[in-house]
DNA sequence: ATTCCCGATTGAAATAAATCAATTTTTTTA
DNA sequence: TAAAAAAATTGATTTATTTCAATCGGGAAT
């Protein structure tokens, strides 16, 4: 991990996230005196679950996978996070544990916040709270939908959720999917490598996907949705 | 539902929760005159997965039962809420729609705010706010556990896992298994009904717990931990 | 260019757990 | 109290999915 710490260009001017504009001077000085820029290479780790988290990332350039492990060799990957999103908010409060691990998928410019400045702008902060509060909720809102996905559905379906996901506006049009190997397709759908490579296949047969190399193009959305709602 | 409105008992006696302390006297009468009390007979829906929620609850008094559904008649119970916690807090932001369904174990006593009360305060009231946050973080931190239970161990793990925290100390000795079926304590592990039954008798046979009617006793919970922790 | 290695692919076998079906027990209702 | 309904139990069967084993392919290193 190389580290590279940025002092001269000024906080404000680099993070236009709508939560950092709710800031006043006094609180942007606390959080400029506690944070670092930090570069990670793509595959390098920002968390490891397990670990004791002294400080919250706050993405600025790069997309990064957020995943739980089970101590073993498997994994489940829960979402991209990208610019203007926090990772490891979560670890604030409680036993100060990062839940998850998160690694690049690209290179990724981040900046470390102290827990401590997060904590106290909250308290200070109302408005900024609420843009916190508002972040959990989300992300807690997200849980449940992954939570019921995989209760529920079987492999159809959460390659299906799968593929939406990964191909959604949300990345705005970046090619997520080809960002990833097959048994990280694989994990995001909480299915074996070997099991997500034959159901491609099918997908492709069905003309719901086209795949070249590491790309896969969605031919036929609605299909897509159908097969999630199924189940 | 009955529906039993009480305006003339006193909001802050009755409700002695950390959080609610916080608040200023401006506050808790936004909230006084915001708040409905509402009895809730064993069995019946505190809320309802998808439906609009245009408030939150506050269990003064009761047990209540968080549960997933996936529309059919498949359900995944989360978890236990006990009095002094929320229910239904995490559909004050985005789209107002109960992500979960709660039912109530035993008659229950709640009071309902109303999401706009929840905000204003929130937005004012930066320790209020932060009470909120770490709610949400030990929410999601439960979450997190509870998917990395589910996508990474079997049936043993899962019902030794719903055993430990059904018998956990976080009911003050209450004993919360004897209020659930077979069906619901599957639910718990996310199991079938007779996938519960048939492992519980194995329980049984290996001097883990002692069943007598509903009864569950844990007689080795330390051999349910190695169970859990081996997946 | 050739070898090596890792990821992708494929089919066959193994397996955990669900479903099904039948019976017993318990609870509710009349 | 008897009858009916619901829940629990049990064993047999089925099924979805994983695991295993073997092969293929493309890029990196020599």
């Amino acid at each position: 991990m190389k580290t590279i710490v940025d002092t001269d260009r000024d906080f404000v001017c680099e993070i236009d996230a709508p939560c950092f504009q709710l800031l006043t001077e006094e609180e942007v000085a606390l959080m400029r005196g506690s944070r670092t820029q930090v570069f990670f290479r793509k595959g390098e780790n920002l968390t490891k679950q397990g670990t004791f988290a002294s400080y919250v990332l706050f993405v600025i350039e790069g997309l990064v996978k957020v995943y739980v492990e089970d101590g073993g060799s498997r994994n489940f990957n829960l979402q991209v996070v990208r610019k203007g999103e926090f990772v490891g908010l979560l670890a604030i409060f409680g036993e100060s544990i990062y839940s998850y691990s998160a690694t690049a998928l690209t290179d990724t410019r981040v900046f470390l916040v102290e827990k401590a400045a997060i904590i106290k702008i909250i308290q200070n902060n109302g408005m900024f709270a609420y843009h916190i509060v508002e972040h959990y909720c989300k992300q807690t809102s997200s849980m449940f939908v992954t939570l019921r996905g995989m209760m529920f559905k079987q492999m159809n379906g959460h390659l299906a959720d799968t593929l939406l996901y990964l191909s959604s506006g949300r990345f705005e049009g970046e090619d997520v999917i080809s960002l990833l190997s097959r048994k990280e397709i694989a994990e995001f759908a909480g299915i074996s490598t070997e099991s997500a490579v034959k159901l491609l296949k099918i997908f492709e047969k069905e003309e719901i996907i086209r795949l070249e190399e590491k790309k896969v193009s969605i031919l036929n959305r609605d299909l897509l949705v159908e097969i999630s709602k199924r189940g």
